[in-house]
DNA sequence: TGTACATCAGTGAACGCGCGTTCACTGATGTAC
DNA sequence: TGTACATCAGTGAACGCGCGTTCACTGATGTAC
């Protein structure tokens, strides 16, 4: 069924985008052409009407991931009453088995964390990463306890190594009790005390 | 040249395991059977004469890998007066700008943790992962501040958490400013208190 | 110690397969009248 | 509103290439005498 309507083009174009940014917080940045086109219902021939190369596409599925985390992440924050009740809801939301599971719509950070430290510097897909992640960490510092600016960044960068770590971690070690002891240990260390 | 001697036998099975053991951590699982059999100067042929499989090969030289980090994170506790400067020696000699460049030749868990996670359940190479990554946490458990057992492993386990996520967040922003934060703040969150 | 020969570590071509990307083709869409 | 036709989104075969694995072959190693 040859041209598509420009409605339907858009729809298809979305489509892909968001599978891929799916697939590739699943499977990582190797996963090919044809399986993305498949999972968005088209042939793999039509791909490169839609993007210059899978490497932009790459890029654009990134940052639509992170969109979609620093929404969640606001919608997290937005119902609590304060700053250290939005921390805590920030932490408890991240750190449960649910979200272990969920690779594919889940943190695109310990979805993508290594692919993206093995890509060659310049390419898009990292400058979306780092974007994207410092736009959480900014959330981050906005839920610290007021202290100095400078103390609040520290404290949000610290954190969010500690949950990314904590996640990747999980999902290494995903049926052994050891999994589910990063998830608890990581949540009680953040929230029994201050930081 | 056919027919190696024994010896030499012997040592080109080593090679291979050496240069994987690098190689993985480098590029993830799945680098070549041809690029590691180069990089130990064989031709792609041979590999099956050593191993039955490059999955396999994969299980040994994670395993490999993390005996040498476990023998490094002892040398660098044994030196160590208490438990406080043994744990500092630790996070000190972990969270540097070297290591992060040195990927192949480090921590096996930042190396690994996402290709580890990706692997569908029963592969060797899981197994090898955790357990090696279940002798790090002892070598940290060791080192906490004495408290309760069960606090002590707590600890272990989120600084480890902590520790994994600062190294593949630094690598993944390498050459930004956020990189080098990565580092610093938590060196000074994780040595500025007790925990 | 010297000779004859079986063994087998390593080679490189080949297996079927999948990769990213290109391109001639199709035919419904969208437009000009 | 109806007709004629140019456009172009999507298809699927094909490009050169690399993958994990197999296998017939080579000839130095190792062994039996």
């Amino acid at each position: 069924m040859p041209r598509a309507s420009k409605v339907q083009t858009a729809k298809n174009h979305a489509a892909i985008e968001q599978v891929s940014s799916r697939l590739f917080r699943e499977q990582g940045l190797r996963v090919s052409v044809k399986d993305l086109m498949s999972a968005a219902g088209l042939t793999h021939g039509g791909f490169y009407g839609h993007f210059d190369s899978k490497e932009e596409l790459a890029a654009q599925a990134c940052a639509a991931a992170f969109t979609e985390s620093v929404e969640r992440w606001r919608k997290r924050t937005s119902g609590a009453k304060d700053r250290r009740s939005a921390r805590a809801a920030l932490i408890e939301g991240y750190l449960t088995a649910e979200r272990r599971a969920a690779v594919g719509t889940g943190c695109p950070i310990a979805g993508l964390v290594i692919d993206v430290a093995r890509e060659p510097d310049g390419r898009p897909v990292r400058a979306a990463f780092r974007e994207g992640l410092e736009d959480l960490i900014e959330i981050l510092e906005g839920v610290q306890p007021t202290r100095e600016p400078h103390d609040a960044h520290d404290s949000a960068v610290a954190q969010m190594a500690t949950l990314v770590g904590a996640m990747v971690l999980a999902r290494a070690t995903r049926g052994s009790e050891l999994s589910d002891e990063f998830l608890s240990a990581v949540r009680h260390r953040l929230l029994g005390r201050g930081s």
